[in-house]
RNA sequence: CGGGGUGUAGCGCAGCUGGUAGCGCGCUUGGUUCGGGACCAAGAGGCCCGGAGUUCAAAUCUCCGCACUCCGACCA
């Protein structure tokens, strides 16, 4: 009895939401936890889904001409402690290597959080002319903080990600790749994820630790909890000072360059789950999903139908679409919701009454429409599907960020809307450090950023009723 | 790092007024089924999180760890 099957279930996120994401993370096969606290395994199917982030968000920045490097995974402490605003910020969770085999090192290593260092000291030594510059880097690795509670995807003590990193010759081209960095994110959030963004400046005191200027792009969970998605950095020539990186400029002076860096991480998975996913379990945007379309044969052991099963599932590959089927003898309805728990855009049916009638069935796993469709015609209909799935998640995520960003004048009333709607909160802001700190103390809410897009929703700071300088949004977050 | 919860088969749990283990699902094999989580039969699978104690005897009682998880603070 279907009854019996709960244990397969997962919770509904109207009753527990982190429960219900920690179990889509674990039924799903996404990931399993390791046998170090904290540390993560990324099992084949969840893993699958980074790399399809991966290759789309790489061929990005290759399009604007960054190349692929990689540095050293451990960072001596002498070198990660020149840059004093930075070291300060990561001091809490850098792990250290103490011990080469069984001699203790004469100087402890960290892990790398990040590896502003590593590009610096690298560069001072490469670098020489202006004719060099600039250059833009990036790697794919991954970087371990020793977080406290950890959660899969959104805090791990080890978590995958990119790093891009670039020296350019003037603040100004240092200034427009940070923006085009921003915008590149941006971009693959809402046309790749399905996820609408709000695009700002992070505060002074939200920024990442020795920047000159972080900005971000933050989206809304379902649970009307606020994620940031991707940071982008401008430096200044800070770094450059600090590790002494310098070229002779076209004026034949010795001078520092300009750095940015900026990343994504798989977090981004768990944004995916947090923003697309529902009570039947994981629900994948097309462009990243590993299987795109499942084929389901119905009646298999009817004659013909696992051979217009396979026929159909060529077709499919054929088109283009990353599709398996599932000739497996569970049942119909376990197949169903198998795949429904794993996010499968599209489910193609085909079963002894569509292949009479030369058609199969097509499930969308975004709204659970069913169509008939023709064999005739799915050679365009089948990814005008999940052009619509693809479309459909993006239309209703930024219902859901629309509908959800209030303006409020006060702390009082900020709060009071975040916790009966919780999502954005737009206030105007004098600028001031205290103010923020007083949201967080009094409103229990964080300053997500400041957007792009300013209003002018009155003349005063919410908090301290002084002059406002700019619109500012707050939230929960992740 | 503070506060709560939980660790027993792959998963979900029962056993906890001491006597070294059981249920459901899953798994294996065979058969019957098949348009939304099928059924029958026969199997396999457990240093009861770890370490100390108390006891003739510990999954069970006492301490100490560790892990997971949730809520805060901090962070991607």
């Amino acid at each position: 009895m279907a009854k019996d099957k709960k244990v397969e279930q997962i919770t509904d996120m109207e009753k527990d939401f982190a429960q219900w994401y920690t179990d889509i993370c674990r039924k799903a096969e996404l990931v399993e936890y390791a046998s170090v606290k904290g540390f993560t395994i990324l099992r084949p199917y969840g893993y699958a889904i980074w790399e399809n982030m991966q290759q789309i968000m790489d061929g990005e920045f290759k399009k604007t001409g960054h190349v692929n490097v990689a540095m050293p995974v451990l960072i001596p402490e002498s070198l990660l402690k020149k840059e004093g605003e930075l070291v300060e910020g990561f001091a809490p969770e850098v792990a250290w290597v103490t011990m080469g085999g069984s001699e203790q090192l004469e100087e402890r290593l960290a892990f790398r959080p990040t590896s502003e260092t590593m590009f610096s000291d690298h560069w001072s030594r490469v670098l020489h002319s202006w004719r060099e510059l600039p250059m833009l880097y990036n790697q794919w690795c991954s970087v371990i903080r020793w977080e406290k509670t950890t959660r899969p995807f959104l805090r791990s003590r080890e978590f995958w990600w990119q790093e891009g990193h670039t020296i350019h010759e003037t603040a100004e081209e240092a200034q427009a790749e940070t923006m085009q960095q921003l915008e590149c994110y941006a971009d693959f959030f809402e046309k790749v994820l399905a996820i609408p963004v709000v695009r700002g400046r992070k505060t002074d005191k939200e920024k990442f630790a020795g920047a000159e200027a972080t900005y971000t792009v933050e989206c809304l969970m379902k649970d009307h909890k606020t994620l940031q998605g991707a940071t982008s950095h401008y430096f200044g020539d800070k770094f450059s000072r600090a590790y002494d990186v310098t070229f002779t400029g076209r004026d034949n002076t010795l001078q520092y360059p300009f750095q940015t860096s900026w990343g994504s991480t798989t977090r981004m998975i768990g944004a995916v789950i947090m923003a697309h996913g529902d009570n039947n379990g994981l629900v994948l945007p097309p462009k990243i999903a590993p299987i795109q379309v499942i084929v389901v044969p119905v009646a298999a052991h009817k004659p013909g139908v696992t051979e217009k099963a396979e026929e159909l599932l060529n077709r499919i590959t054929a088109l283009g679409l990353r599709a398996k089927a599932d000739f497996s003898d569970n049942s119909l309805g376990w197949k169903c919701a198998q795949y429904e728990m794993k996010g499968v855009p599209v489910r193609v049916e085909i079963g002894p009454r569509d292949i009479e009638n030369n058609s199969c069935v097509a499930v969308r796993r975004d709204n659970g429409e069913k169509t008939v469709l023709s064999l005739d015609e799915l050679d365009t209909a089948l990814p005008k599907l999940l052009d619509a799935v693809q479309q459909g998640l993006y239309d209703a995520a930024l219902e859901n960020l629309n509908s959800h960003i209030s303006a409020a004048s006060s702390i009082e009333e900020a709060k009071k809307l975040q916790e009966e709607r919780g999502g954005f909160i737009k206030t105007m802001w004098c600028g001031d450090k205290e103010c923020e700190q007083r949201m967080k103390d009094e409103g229990g809410m964080s300053s997500r950023c400041i957007p792009f897009h300013q209003e002018q929703l009155g003349e005063t700071c919410a908090c301290c009723g002084r002059p406002a300088k700019t619109m500012i949004y707050w939230g929960v977050a992740y």
